[in-house]
DNA sequence: GGTCAGACTGCATAGGTATGCAACCGGAAT
DNA sequence: ATTCCGGTTGCATACCTATGCAGTCTGACC
């Protein structure tokens, strides 16, 4: 209702100049002791506090960061926002979210968005970015860090976990446990998250004197997945393991193998998930799964995003974050050594 | 790298001035059709898009709604949190996320940095707020909307569920299943949520005769949900029915009861949730709950915000969304009628 | 006491946009 | 032809803060 309290209002209660309020709340500036109480007096009792929007139009930094994602309801992206969150909330910036689709238009669109508000820069999470945008945003002088999807091209920095070792130590670990047929329901093969398990997971497996028995694409969706279970399955000759390329639908796949086919994991088959969400270690599915790291990966887009915007022509970096592997309960065991 | 291209910028290219570029990206102002084609065209070659934050400087909305959050590990909020973010995409606003713990000092904190962005309103979820703080939101013009989480005192909307309903509604349905001993494990007694909940249940089961076997705070957490079902199974007369306070404690109930305890549900005891998240239809829990329709409430928010930012002295609403219970496998069933 | 360095402080301006006001234009009505 | 009006446009200013520059003041040192 009332007008909204100024510097102005400050300097004129604490009888100084609105520069010198000003300089009070700008951290290394040159202001005695005097002053600074006068001041910090006559804020704390009209409570004012700076405009962060106005501060920003003079110094071009906004404090706002931008997260763009494609899904919320897979919980390693929600528990990575609140991450993200609090870890960037320790150095004084804000996450502006943006739900995007993975169609090309709308992550134009929001990126479109993003840049009219200034932001310092951009985190996209489980979002493919085509390379004529990241261009833009180049231009603009805004640093993109790509949070668990690498990009085609130049020019990003990216974090994820080290997919193609992870879907080789699952392929070793399936077939140290002594399994014949490993079949792969796929991540998203349009995402290099997606692509690259499946590629660890094909090597890992011919290290291992196999092949991959059969291949599927579960495009990160849990119906897809079951469908693909249901599939594989029916096959002449079913495989005796599969391994699933996140958590959220190698959950989807257990329920189906158990529930609606009547098969029991592991005996009948083993399941490995990618990902440990919380729920993977609840006793209904004790998923045998391959870690990735949230909080190490939260920390280095943090760190990343961090230097990018403190040092524009930093170079771009693709950190891999090695997980290890859960051994847990959904998954036959190699045999011990006699 | 390349300064920012600016209103000026673009008259300059087009031959006219600075004003004629802000009102054709201001919708409603008067423009003649040629100027609005000169304008776009010089615009589109440049690559102008207004700065948000100085418009928002002038016209004192900057378009920015501050969410203020404590937990996104339980999928109900993560899964509001998406809808709200799309919901208002549509409305041209966008989410500012904040992460709170619900300790006092923790929200008069995240309120404070809030209002620095000078965000046009606040909506908290599971969050509660002191009054003293509500008053300097209201001070500040600022409107506040409570998702799921009712406010002591006057001067907030809030948007819940109708929770004593919909304990009673549970109540009727485990009393008509021929439950005698039914007991709670709560949500947080310190939120409206979870005590509302709490009363309904006991007036539900009041009126069918029965009373509350027993009562645990299980605070929205697994681990206290866990112990708490412990506890109520080693009574010497343990109950036939537990109603959990929502669906995330629910779930590590089940767990607990079934894999640490060896007990069946529903043949040994009923559990019922509250929220209807996705996960509880999955087949591993197949758990009979109330549930919450976040659309719907999501959709009220959404329309309560704006409307309390575009008439800041609309009248403070209290809304109840009703709810359906969803009768699954994990409760045992009302025998049919004869 | 005079000089000088150094620490503060105030003045004035910039940053990018919206908007009240006055000026302008064309056309219709008289 | 004159008047008047509605529709457009430009000018100037305001929004709120940070910062370069120049001026002031303090104290120390010779």
């Amino acid at each position: 209702m009332n007008r909204k309290i100024t510097s102005m209002d400050v300097a004129a209660k604490a009888g100084v100049s609105q520069s010198a309020v000003s300089r009070v709340f700008t951290p290394g500036s040159s202001v005695s002791e005097k002053m600074a109480r006068k001041v910090r007096d006559a804020a704390e009792e009209l409570g004012y506090r700076p405009n962060v929007l106005a501060r920003s139009l003079i110094t071009g930094s906004s404090r706002i960061i931008g997260l763009v994602v494609a899904y919320l309801d897979n919980p390693f992206y929600a528990d990575a926002l609140q991450k993200l969150s609090e870890a960037l909330d320790q150095e004084g910036y804000h996450l502006l979210v943006f739900m995007a689709g993975n169609t090309q238009g709308d992550v134009d669109h929001v990126i479109e968005s993003l840049m009219d508000y200034q932001v310092d820069g951009i985190i996209t999470a489980s979002i493919n970015l085509s390379g004529e945008l990241a261009e833009r945003c180049a231009r603009a002088g805004i640093p993109v860090v790509c949070f668990n999807r690498s990009v085609i091209g130049e020019g990003l920095s990216a974090i994820s976990s080290a997919n193609r070792a992870g879907g080789a130590k699952i392929a070793a670990f399936l077939a140290a446990g002594g399994h014949q047929r490993c079949a792969h329901i796929s991540g998203w093969q349009g995402s290099s998250t997606g692509r690259e398990r499946a590629e660890g997971f094909a090597e890992g497996l011919s290290e291992a004197g196999l092949e991959v028995h059969a291949q599927i694409d579960g495009m990160f969706d849990r119906d897809t997945a079951m469908n693909a279970a249901q599939t594989l399955m029916q096959m002449s000759e079913p495989p005796d393991a599969i391994f699933v390329g996140n958590d959220h639908m190698a959950m989807a796949v257990m329920d189906h193998l158990r529930f609606v086919m009547g098969l029991s994991v592991p005996n009948a088959v083993s399941v490995v998930g990618y990902d440990d969400v919380p729920m993977a270690a609840w006793p209904s599915y004790d998923l045998t799964t391959l870690r990735q790291p949230a909080r190490r990966m939260v920390d280095a887009t943090v760190q990343e995003i961090l230097t990018r915007i403190t040092t524009p022509d930093a170079p771009v970096r693709r950190i891999e974050i090695d997980g290890p592997l859960l051994v847990r309960g959904s998954a036959r065991l190699p045999k011990e050594a006699p």
